[in-house]
DNA sequence: CGGGTGCTTGAGTAACGTCAATTTCGGTGG
DNA sequence: CCACCGAAATTGACGTTACTCAAGCACCCG
């Protein structure tokens, strides 16, 4: 289920300046005056339906995505076949960082539910950072927030009990949802319990009974991907005890 | 044990342009002509004994590394204040690149034996990289192959058998080793056993159990830290099954 | 209204961690 | 050069966590 994005150009319905993200996207790298530039190579089109792949690991690597609305998941194949979830991508998140520099796409992300991106072409984008000193040190910096993120995301797959695994995951959610202003105790939790088992190094299983127990300790409310934070304070705990 | 990096040009022993390593680190980004101005803004200072910091979690951010000979450890805190080494570097690997485009340093990086390093401050390479296009491409390829390798180490530290692990991790030192030319079978292992099972979500007592057992299998020869593979395409398989 | 997918729950087990004892190794000073 | 000390590594016995296998339930979509 490829979804092509040829006619990158096709619908703009929404423009960064008035996009409700532009504080945790690119823009901020720019000037009110020079968004104009960046607006022109931003592609948008329709929605990636659920399950619908963004690019492809060997595919060309062409542009880099902005996530509008929806959310989209990453995975690269290990030797022996199996996929590894290297990370979760909600709304002003960047997709694609990993594979600058390549020919190809070094992973290959695919949308949660009904998704909707800005392409961003990466050379066309690299040519405004020069002129743009800002802009690159802004991309530079995305960069880096990923490497960092990725290093969390060890952390917590390291040799941690599952407890703290699952309940540093939601925080992590938490967390993201406030950055756009939303209610961060009520997480929508777009992705199936395999890949939250898949991303943390857990059965689906485990993530299953754990979400039960933290629902019996009183600390969530669990229906279905509808996730409400109710003790946030005891949570913080279960995450990192002492 | 922190040591100052104050005088960082004191000593200059070797150039770039001499150096065995300059085919994988920076150097490939820049013309013969060129390489002056980025000899320019590096500086060398004695190397760091074992067990010493190269940057500290918090401090100024000022410059990235090269290592030149030895080896470092980066690490980061978790919230309960249980260290993580996130990334093991070898001679002609860059270190410090998770910091970039911040004010602190976002995790602390050891030297595991006596290394050598070159600073590379950050400001003079971002203003170098200004003129020259091809070493801010360089610099985005750099980071975003740290990304990519993080991700493969997400994959080793997911859910798979701890023998899978391990034999993952020796097989990626022998491909950095080869990388310098050096003998791939070959591998001087500078870290304890406790800093490989905490890279990898192990338990250090397991780690050994695992180098013994490869050991009794003839697929490896184990002397303390200088750990020979006798038998490449079985430690693949060990690595990968399947 | 049916079928399928995803989620939950249970029982048994294997893999790995913990604790503890011993050996080896590397560095230091006599 | 050798003896000594402490740190690191090895090995063993035991316990626990979380995985596997399996069955039943809930929900969504057509």
């Amino acid at each position: 289920m490829d979804i092509k994005h040829l006619n990158l150009r096709e619908s703009r319905a929404v423009h960064c300046s008035e996009c409700a993200l532009n504080p945790i996207c690119l823009p901020p790298a720019l000037a009110d005056e020079d968004l104009d530039q960046l607006e022109n190579i931003i592609g948008r089109n329709r929605p990636i339906p659920r399950g619908g792949v963004l690019f492809r690991y060997g595919s060309q690597f062409e542009a880099i995505y902005a996530v509008r609305s929806g959310a989209i998941k990453t995975c690269s194949i290990s030797a022996n076949g199996e996929e590894q979830i290297t990370g979760f991508y909600f709304p002003g998140e960047i997709v694609g960082l990993d594979s600058i520099g390549h020919q190809t796409y070094e992973s290959t992300a695919i949308a949660l539910e009904s998704t909707a991106i800005c392409a961003i072409p990466f050379e066309a984008l690299e040519e405004l950072s020069r002129k743009h000193t800002t802009l690159n040190h802004h991309i530079f910096k995305l960069m880096s927030s990923e490497i960092r993120s990725d290093h969390q995301i060890m952390q917590m797959a390291g040799k941690r009990p599952a407890e703290e695994k699952v309940a540093t995951l939601l925080l992590s959610f938490a967390t993201r949802y406030k950055r756009r202003n939303l209610c961060e105790d009520n997480i929508h939790v777009p992705m199936s319990r395999a890949d939250i088992g898949n991303h943390l190094g857990l059965a689906l299983e485990t993530v299953s009974r754990i979400f039960t127990h933290f629902q019996e300790l009183g600390v969530i409310s669990v229906n279905g991907k509808q996730i409400t934070v109710l003790n946030r304070k005891e949570l913080l705990a279960l995450a990192a005890p002492c």
